[in-house]
DNA sequence: CGGACAGGATGAAGATTCTCATCGCGGACG
DNA sequence: CGTCCGCGATGAGAATCTTCATCCTGTCCG
């Protein structure tokens, strides 16, 4: 079993290699950065697990990842990360990622995980996944009113008020209108801060 | 390995049998209901995983498999089930199943999760824990006001207007105006129906 | 039979949500 | 410099949500 291993984080990438290896079966190679990870699959594509460091030189969200599946659709590509969120998380499995590795998983079942999508699975940690649903969401999400989430989330995705009346077939003013309560709701004084809280709060 | 395998069809139950035994490391015991299995464990619960269906007799719900892992708290317990909803395999998660077997599974997929559960991971099928999130509950959900719809959640467990009220600290009139108006919404003519429509839409 | 109780219906009131028209401010562009 | 565009704020109306008091129907039990 052969593993491409990509993080700019020197020991938390060779104690990974360590447990690995320890395994008797798996082989590693490793790379700091995306663009190291690449320059090796252009060489040897025969891989059967890359997994990429989300925070990493590189890879400009998910974007790097997308890349690397598009490129070598035979491989089974994770994303490592310490911080990423859940909705983050889970844009990755939706776009097609073999699975998502918090780093906090203990090493047993970080083995485990490996040896899961190396043979072709999505894994991913479930209490990771649904733990995290209730909580965060209904801190801020249970404040907001249906249409002030509906604007919020497009305020997210970087739209303008006039792109998100559209899209809600609304007129712009109502938009605003909402923009301003949410504003109130979530404690933002304007929209670029309320997209970070948003963010923050694991919305979107 | 040592898995015990509870499911009233026979079919399936042999076909998972021999699926699991070709393993060669899998070594696996067989009941028709929850009574027979917990029979079998009371004389040896040396097993490494027990897999439940969802739909046999004795389960009642999740009951059975809350029971059966208070009992034996060492083993894993997964459930299985070839028509159970998205909820229902959340709420077996939370309640600590060591994962949720859609009997859509290939059998391939069906053997590797059955060993990474054995070894004490948590498993479930990511594309059904994830890509059914939006549509069912939109459909109905999105209809119903936020209180309307913990109402319909107290009424789908089965609760008088009288708890409900109690839970939700209002006084049972306003729960009572809450049912009639939802009632209208999702096209209901009394309690009964209404807890059956919410069901049939995945809802709780 | 009389009462207790649960479910369902009606009327009414206040709070919230949703919609929009209008005004002011600051930056960008010709 | 004038104009346009996007952002934020205000005022106002309609719709909806939430709450409750009150009545009417059954059913079950003493």
């Amino acid at each position: 079993m052969k593993i491409l291993i990509a993080d700019d984080h020197d020991l938390l990438r060779d104690t990974l290699v360590m447990f690995l290896e320890s395994q008797g079966d798996i082989e590693t190679i490793c790379a700091r950065d995306l663009g190291e990870a690449q320059d090796i699959l252009k060489k040897d594509d025969r891989f059967d697990l890359v997994l990429l460091d989300f925070n990493m030189p590189g890879m400009n969200g998910l974007a790097g990842m997308e890349a690397v599946m598009r490129a070598y659709p035979h491989i089974s590509v994770a994303l490592m990360s310490g911080v990423a969120t859940k909705p983050i998380a889970e844009k990755a499995l939706a776009a097609g990622a073999a699975g998502f590795l918090p780093k906090t998983l203990s090493a047993k079942s970080l083995i485990n995980a490996v040896k899961f999508m190396a043979m072709g699975e999505q894994y991913a940690p479930l209490d990771f996944m649904t733990a995290e649903e209730e909580t965060p969401q209904n801190e801020m999400a249970e404040k907001l009113s249906r249409r002030e989430l509906q604007v919020l989330e497009g305020l997210t995705q970087g739209k303008s008020n006039k792109e998100i009346a559209r899209d809600l077939d609304v007129q712009e003013p109502t938009v605003k209108l909402h923009m301003k309560t949410l504003y109130r709701k979530i404690g933002a004084s304007n929209r670029t801060q309320a997209a970070l809280l948003a963010r923050d709060a694991g919305l979107f």
